[in-house]
DNA sequence: TGCTTCACG
DNA sequence: ACGTACGTGAAGCAA
């Protein structure tokens, strides 16, 4: 109505306006298809519930000590001089060490390294292809130093304290809930759902992150809930056993798959048992997990079939989601989500292939999606009946984190732990593990 | 803008 | 014979 007397508006405003003269009668639409595809559960009980919970979630955001960020990037900095020099001299040339491409004519036309895979402009020198010829030369090692802390400065260190908020004085992520295939949540600008956890700075980025003054923070953390989801939504016996016993499901799964005791399970087992889940999950192909394990295909293939000897339920259900796939051209979670496979219908084999693997894990991840969201969605409500001063502040798919007042953290614990455990009573069982502490750090501290 | 790499679950 | 683990977001390079 009003765009006809407006001028100067920029092409922005009007892709915006047109955007949204299309919501109402998007709105009509799209309520009979939801109708039709019975999606209006998932819709109304999940998506739409959870909508405002991460609008406040945004708007309190999360405290950091920028301090602590200026100074891991100073020390940072420095190494990082170090180590290029070091690799200068190593190289016995100057280059951008940023760039693969230069990395690629150093490491194998000038130095000639063996070579991995062809990329597109240049022979692959990402993690896995230079670790496998770390010991033909001592450039190597120095270049993934210089990747690792590269990384660190230039996506965290150097960029979170410049998004502090003038008025809020923390930072504020926008969580999207309609960012991926499988109904998990994304977080962008910034990012806050992939902060470091592992290797050795992890820890001292953490330490950065902080509750006001007079809290603490609160993570409740669910533990294998993937694994859990599978054993469910397979019912496999064997699978549902061992949650029901609360084993260490690695060496229950390594015990199987090398038929041995459960006490006489070493570390490499567990590892190898702890792929073959993750492997699982994924969609799992011999060429997958031996290039994981860094094992011949013929051991990994025959990890994959005692894996399926011994858990014959979940080979059943892996076989019957595919063709549920086929069937229908989507796969459902627990809950009714769905995603749509075209893939299945591709004449490339390769693509068929992945679709596969989708038809296998996207019902698995999504259900994880589904129950952490219910669980939010519950944890909120609690947290207003009880009018407590704590607040949801992040969601990272199997994690709540929480900042509380000092006083309510026996309160908050208690409804957070309860209401993610109950949320829905899975055949497998949910087990929440929960941390809290004075800084993000202290919440990956077992 | 696409590619490569790498941080997380 | 071939190419492959699932889901994301961000930075830097190269064109």
């Amino acid at each position: 109505f009003y765009s006809g007397l407006e001028i100067n508006k920029t092409e922005k405003e009007e892709k915006h306006d047109l955007r949204c003269s299309l919501l109402f009668p998007l709105y009509s639409y799209l309520n009979k298809e939801l109708k039709k595809e019975n999606l209006m559960d998932v819709f109304k009980q999940i998506e739409i519930p959870l909508s405002p919970i991460l609008a406040k979630m945004e708007k309190r955001g999360v405290r950091i000590n920028p301090e602590i960020f200026f100074s891991l990037s100073k020390e940072i900095e420095k190494l990082l001089q170090k180590v290029e020099e070091d690799i200068y001299g190593l190289a016995g040339t100057e280059f951008n060490i940023n760039s693969p491409q230069q990395v690629s004519k150093v490491l194998f036309e000038k130095l000639k390294l063996e070579t991995g895979k062809k990329r597109k402009k240049a022979y692959a020198t990402d993690f896995s292809a230079l670790i496998k010829i770390a010991s033909s030369h001592p450039i190597i090692d120095k270049i993934l130093t210089f990747r690792e802390l590269s990384k660190l400065k230039t996506t965290y260190l150097d960029v979170l304290p410049g998004l502090v908020n003038k008025k809020t004085g923390r930072i504020h992520t926008d969580f999207k809930i309609t960012g991926t295939a499988t109904g998990r949540l994304s977080s962008v600008n910034p990012n806050l759902q992939n902060i470091p956890v592992r290797g050795r700075w992890a820890n001292r980025i953490r330490e950065g992150f902080i509750p006001e003054e007079g809290n603490i923070l609160i993570s409740c953390d669910y533990s294998q809930i993937d694994l859990r989801v599978l054993a469910h939504l397979s019912g496999d016996k064997n699978l549902l056993d061992a949650f029901q016993n609360n084993l260490d499901i690695h060496v229950a799964t390594a015990s199987e798959v090398f038929s041995a005791k459960k006490d006489k399970v070493d570390q490499k087992m567990r590892r190898a048992a702890k792929a073959v889940n993750f492997g699982i999950v994924y969609g799992i192909s011999p060429f997958g997990l031996a290039e994981q394990l860094k094992i011949e295909q013929d051991e990994a293939k025959e990890y994959i079939e005692k894996y399926f000897k011994r858990y014959p339920e979940v080979k059943e259900y892996i076989k019957n989601i595919i063709a549920e796939g086929y069937q229908n051209g989507f796969v459902s979670t627990l809950f009714g989500r769905r995603r749509y496979l075209p893939q299945l219908k591709s004449a490339n084999e390769k693509i068929k292939n992945f679709g596969e693997r989708l038809a296998v894990n996207s019902p698995i991840q999504g259900t994880s999606a589904d129950l952490i969201k219910m669980a939010m969605i519950e944890i909120f409500k609690k947290f207003k009946k009880e009018m407590l001063k704590a607040e949801m502040i992040l969601q990272v798919h199997d994690e709540l984190i929480f900042e509380s007042p000092l006083e309510e953290k026996k309160k908050v614990i208690k409804i957070t732990k309860e209401v993610m455990e109950k949320i829905y009573p899975l055949k497998s069982g949910l087990s929440v593990s929960v941390s809290s502490g004075n800084n993000w750090a202290e919440l990956s501290k077992k």
